[in-house]
DNA sequence: TTACGGCATAATATCGATTTTTTTGTCGCG
DNA sequence: CGCGACAAAAAAATCGATATTATGCCGTAA
């Protein structure tokens, strides 16, 4: 399997093809789709050998990852995979829920003919991909709700709501693969979420996105396995 | 000066001794109180001579902290410390009112008598080191606002409060040294906050807190040297 | 004079090896 | 039979050196 994708959270501060970015990329998606799973010891000498680099991008990646909370490291016992649990799926829920209706307000308060054409054609891409079974289709679908956020003027909080969202994303892998996300028609409520924007109706917009993040996390919610 | 303070935001991560830990440490309170300035550059060598470690910890201890939005990485220039902006500052501050509202809100709903007896004995002490000129208060007033959150149960948010404390506390060594803050009297903002917690009187505790940010706010707007 | 390109310098990023610490397994003693 | 100490193994942390990349300077040409 390959281990190269897009999608840099930390695009602003690694952009380069260095080895640290690389392989800060290649962790993160095998945490998040669960080839890498909660709790699982990550061996400096494995991922060495596993990903073909030598040991300082690694430990700067596992470092990296710590601050998205995906990597928990202990003492001097090195790093792990961070634990999952009810609790922290629905700490993650409702921190989105807070921190997505002040971003999205935000954006909404300062909108421009520029951000709402992204949101349209990030919408487009998405609904693309979904109906063509494009692998793609997890990118873009974060693609989109960042660009909902895109007029949001606060970088941190911004990198907050990116964070929580990845956070998220695992937990939909680890239900049942990512597939499953498809037995939920989420299609209109997408669609019903761009349109209240659309519209710069903040209240009902907020309202809608709400909706969509405990509809799709009371769906989830149920799928967690053990722990919690 | 000497470098070696406690205050570990990341103690649940880096509680040991290493080399990378006391680096981290070193390097964050040099950030905060403004020795490093916004914007500098963090040359590995000059900090390897200048802390007497290898350049492994260094670099390890600054890619923690970009993770706590106190360094920058570019690209493959290296590291420097954040810049700082009005803008900034607000956001800190919005997030700030948001973030802890929330948090003290859980907090009191949860509260225990363990609990409140950890908000007298933290406040007890930040008071008995503001009076005494204690170098400590900075580090004891962080543990009393922390201790007000101690009942929240979400670790996320708790971290995103503790990150966004030391950002906010940047500015006010930044405005002008840490004592400065003591022109304002702090006191009786912090007893009326400690009163309703004790209260258990969630909306005023709010409010009170709230109303301590905003004041303490505005007081350092004022003071925030050129940009933004 | 200014813009461009290449060269020297400095700094970063990465590697390989060493040191330190933790973990594991075993043996002897109670 | 269980427990603790010791030794061996594994792993993490750190160091020193090398390779790679950026930066600043200078000369040349338009």
């Amino acid at each position: 399997m390959l281990y190269n994708f897009s999608n840099p959270q930390n695009e602003a501060t690694l952009s380069d093809g260095s080895a640290t970015q690389k392989t800060y990329l290649a962790l993160r998606k095998m945490i998040v789709i669960g080839d890498l799973k909660p709790g699982e010891k990550l061996k400096i000498e494995g991922l060495r050998q596993r990903l073909g680099t030598g040991a300082s991008p690694i430990r700067e990646a596992l470092s990296l990852l710590t601050s998205d909370n995906l990597v928990e490291r202990i003492d001097q016992r090195g790093f792990r995979v961070s634990l999952t649990s009810r609790k922290n799926f629905e700490e993650i829920l409702m921190l989105r829920c807070e921190l997505e209706d002040i971003a999205l307000r935000q954006s909404l308060a300062n909108r421009t003919q520029d951000w709402e054409e992204q949101v349209v054609v990030s919408h487009h891409r998405m609904v693309r991909a979904q109906v063509g079974g494009d692998a793609a289709f997890e990118d873009l679908h974060k693609a989109f709700h960042m660009a909902l956020l895109g007029c949001c003027d606060a970088p941190i909080l911004l990198k907050f709501c990116s964070q929580l969202y990845d956070l998220n994303i695992r937990y939909r892998y680890l239900a049942s693969g990512a597939m499953n996300y498809k037995q939920r028609d989420v299609s209109h409520e997408h669609q019903n979420i761009m349109d209240a924007v659309i519209a710069g109706d903040g209240d009902t917009a907020s309202a809608e996105l709400l909706s969509h993040f405990r509809h799709t996390g009371a769906f989830l919610a149920g799928l967690i396995p053990q722990q919690g």
